[in-house]
DNA sequence: GCCAATTACGCAAACGCTTGCGTGGTTAAC
DNA sequence: GTTAACCACGCAAGCGTTTGCGTAATTGGC
């Protein structure tokens, strides 16, 4: 038999023969176990210590057949809500011994089920997974279904009936976003949308309609508009909210990105920034502060804060405190930030 | 003996015993070795599809010593440098059928080291690591030597004689960021620099007056001010320029965010940006294009391409096309972007 | 028709660690 | 003095896979 790796790490079974005693022994040793006495127990400590011994966790890994080890899959790393998810992710896997393995999609469904496939084969605990874009075909989940490896989903959930998933429900924000701008005095409330279809544009729908109902104010429907997010659809947008003849003085962006853009039209229009017109969006990037006129508020959607609760809950469903199959869905409140 | 985990995934042994033929068969059956009759490859192709057999990666990496994973520790996850950064290292990473595993230090070094710890407990084949503002001592990284785990150090490089790392030499970029203002006719050039014991603050530094000499002008040392990177401070710095006798028509300030608040400071003063004063920059932001006053151009670090490089370099050393001590420094060139 | 080469497969060890069970030896209770 | 309880340790199997070597059976060249 050949050695594969030589990697002079001394093992389990080099201090029992210096020791002259069982391999058995030794790990008890290692592990404090009762049964050894405290004189062998010391040697071999001591030994290890003096070793530099560390134990082959690959081995475990294999043994025990877990992998203390979670798959994290989104589909942009780099993008600021992911990133900040991840870091809240890591945050919490870590404070639980456990260690993250990272795979990023680019919205490529191919791409998504290889590191899935990937991800099982490395034996992952768990995974949390935020879908992409245009993932339409779930089977890749349902073979970690079948493989008994636990999912959360996140942010960006798929449509299927048993499933755990944390998300953030965007409707309460907008409330309070609508609300502020109520108490401000603002009476004519426009909306930049996004695209329909979208949940997040629904959701925001429904609060921009939710805080006007609960001010007993009537919904003019010309008042919402989608958008495509660009900023030519953004000035588009806002030269419709302008030429309505109740003069619209206040506008709630579909993000920060396209608040930034229709303040810049608003600046070509002379339009003075929180006197003519205010805006409030929401927080996916961290830089509004750092312009010239940012929102006077933006709806926060906590995304560190989303990847703790989603690594707490496959935590929760490794650790067996849940079933497996006692799916459950968390739903995050958004909640309205001023900047001061 | 207990079985400890029963995943129920079907193993090689499972499929030897309903073929009637031993494990080394079926492995070799598998791997498409060229000794094994082609009628027992399809058979045992065959079951194998249908059993949905999945080789235990836990097994292989222990039996062969190998993980193919590597270990990449930065300070924060969150921050758009190196969430681009890890974007890139995981791209590559992936297309060479490496893994990633993620960790953060959050500047605080006795978490590095646990970090590190457990990275080499996982048996990761080699580090990618960032280090932390304040970490002294590499005591860490050098077990890692010990361990023969190749580490490939970037962006913040630790002050050790013999490693490889990947970095962004920020001189070249700030020297075209100065010939860009010169060419414009820009005579009188301003820089806010960050804290002086920074190398990057050297660097642009020494790039500023480098581009100077190289038209042969004169340096005014009155012209470089040093800022503590806040609002307050940044606007500090800009008063101070403002005083100047000489009249300062352009500014390259240290980064995006510095650039933002310096905007801000010079409207207040009504001046009119990119005509009374033009701002260069440092893109460490994806969003100063979202600003109503970007800067004019800026000085681009790549640090996607940072983590490919350093994911590259790593990997040669893993594939031994380039030895385990064969130190190697890459040094990229910073570029100035114009900002269209 | 003999030897060599080739083909097709099996045996078994090895990777490092955990753990159920077995077994001497000592102690204590009655 | 017998039994029971404990203490301290060793044996060996087993996790799933790879791989060097051995060995039959077949083929081909001369």
């Amino acid at each position: 038999m050949r050695k594969v790796v030589s990697s002079g790490q001394p093992t389990i079974k080099e201090i029992a023969k210096r020791l002259n005693i069982s391999v058995s022994t030794v790990s008890r040793a290692l592990h404090d176990h009762h049964s050894i006495g405290l004189r062998t127990k010391a040697r071999v400590q001591q030994l290890a210590a003096e070793l530099g011994y560390e134990r082959n966790q690959t081995a475990i890994f294999f043994q025990q057949g877990k992998t203390f080890t979670i798959g994290i899959l989104l589909p942009e790393l780099s993008e600021a809500f992911f990133s900040s998810a991840i870091s809240g992710i890591e945050d919490t896997a870590y404070s639980n011994n456990y260690t993250v393995l990272l795979g990023q999609s680019h919205d490529d469904e191919a791409r998504e089920k290889q590191i899935i496939q990937s991800m099982k084969q490395h034996r992952v605990d768990g995974c949390i997974v935020s879908i992409g874009k245009n993932t339409r075909n779930y089977e890749h989940f349902e073979m970690l279904r079948q493989a008994k490896i636990p999912v959360v989903f996140f942010d960006r959930i798929p449509d299927l009936p048993n499933i755990h998933s944390v998300s953030c429900n965007l409707e309460s924000g907008t409330v309070q976003a609508v609300d502020f701008l109520l108490k401000k005095g603002h009476r004519v409330i426009g909306m930049i949308n996004g695209p329909e279809q979208l949940v997040a544009s629904k959701e925001r729908a429904a609060g921009y309609m939710r805080a006007l109902s609960k001010h007993r104010l009537k919904y003019d429907p010309e008042l919402i508009v989608s958008a495509d997010l660009t900023a030519a659809g953004t000035a588009e947008a806002m030269k419709q909210l302008l030429s309505l003849k109740r003069r619209v003085t206040a506008v709630v962006t579909f993000n920060d990105y396209v608040a930034m853009d229709a303040v810049q039209y608003a600046l070509k229009q002379k339009l003075e920034i929180n006197k003519d017109i205010t805006f409030v969006s929401y927080a996916n990037t961290p830089v509004s502060s750092y312009t010239a006129y940012p929102p006077a508020a933006s709806v926060e959607q906590f995304p560190y804060e989303q990847g703790q609760a989603a690594t707490n809950m496959l935590l929760g469903i490794l650790n067996g405190e849940r079933a497996f199959n006692d799916y459950q869905r968390l739903i995050m409140e958004s909640q309205l930030v001023l900047h001061t």
